[in-house]
DNA sequence: TGCAAATTCTACAATATGTAGAATATAATA
DNA sequence: TATTATATTCTACATATTGTAGAATTTGCA
């Protein structure tokens, strides 16, 4: 019944592209912003520009929603679709298997490419993961 | 010209198939086993029970040369291929990759599952990389 | 030069994603 | 209740990736 939600990364997109197709995207971004929506709502969410028709969104709305990103529920004639995880719960789900899967894939090289990555772009962040390293070390020897 | 070699990562399946096809993934393992082989190698070297066509494989390693996995190279009437990446190389391409790639999309979660992982599956490692870290963060005052 | 062997070309299948028209269902209202 | 605006479902096509292979063509060695 409740079937986990597969997804592919693609390492040479940003963001959400990463996992998510371009119009995937935009939906769970109007989702995430607007709350709960129908298609008509994320329609007129969507730059006034923009030339898209309304089966589209139905038909990748419900695709959304099949594969677990998305909740349905009808009220009146429309169906209104919500996030199954809110932004934070997806990118924590997303970098967890992820992370879980190159680990897997190859657990030393992985480690490298962190710390080099950290080191690199973000080098204050490395007082706070030798830290967490520390606090993962002791609950070690008291486990 | 060179280009850049392209992949997706599925955390949905195991070993090298979380970057390659079913059959891809079989004909590297050849070529880094056999070293660089033409197809009919490649085909003996195949379990012999496994029934599949010569331009099949053909098909596929020339894929796989296009896409910038293989490199091929004519001897007498046949070409022989053979990877563009050692074993070593590869993994290590595929890791940084995706490790760049899931920082960039949430490098505070990917921080945090990296450790949790660490701790669970191999936590003789923390220490390891605890000297990493520390090393990282001796050479960030250096400079 | 002839033939076995290898290549290229082409094509089909399945899956993922973007796209949308046509037909059908539905709810509100006149 | 009958009408109508609106939403849905169904279907289908496009592109990309990967697995699959037959048919036609090329090629190099004997």
């Amino acid at each position: 019944m409740n079937k986990q939600l597969k997804f592919h990364f693609n390492p040479f997109k940003e963001g959400l592209n990463q996992v998510l197709g371009a119009l995937e995207k935009d939906i769970m971004e109007v989702l995430w912003n607007c709350g709960e929506s129908s298609v008509k709502e994320i329609l007129d969410a969507f730059s006034s520009g923009r030339d898209i028709s309304y089966s589209t969104v139905i038909t990748v709305t419900n695709r959304m929603a099949k594969k677990g990103l998305l909740k349905k529920r009808k009220v009146g004639k429309a169906f209104f679709y919500r996030p199954a995880y809110n932004r934070e719960q997806f990118y924590e789900f997303i970098s967890k298997k992820v992370v879980e899967g190159v680990s897997e894939f190859s657990f030393q090289s992985a480690i490298v490419h962190f710390v080099d990555y950290m080191a690199q772009v973000d080098p204050d962040k490395i007082e706070y993961f030798s830290k967490l390293i520390e606090s993962k070390r002791k609950s070690k020897f008291r486990s």
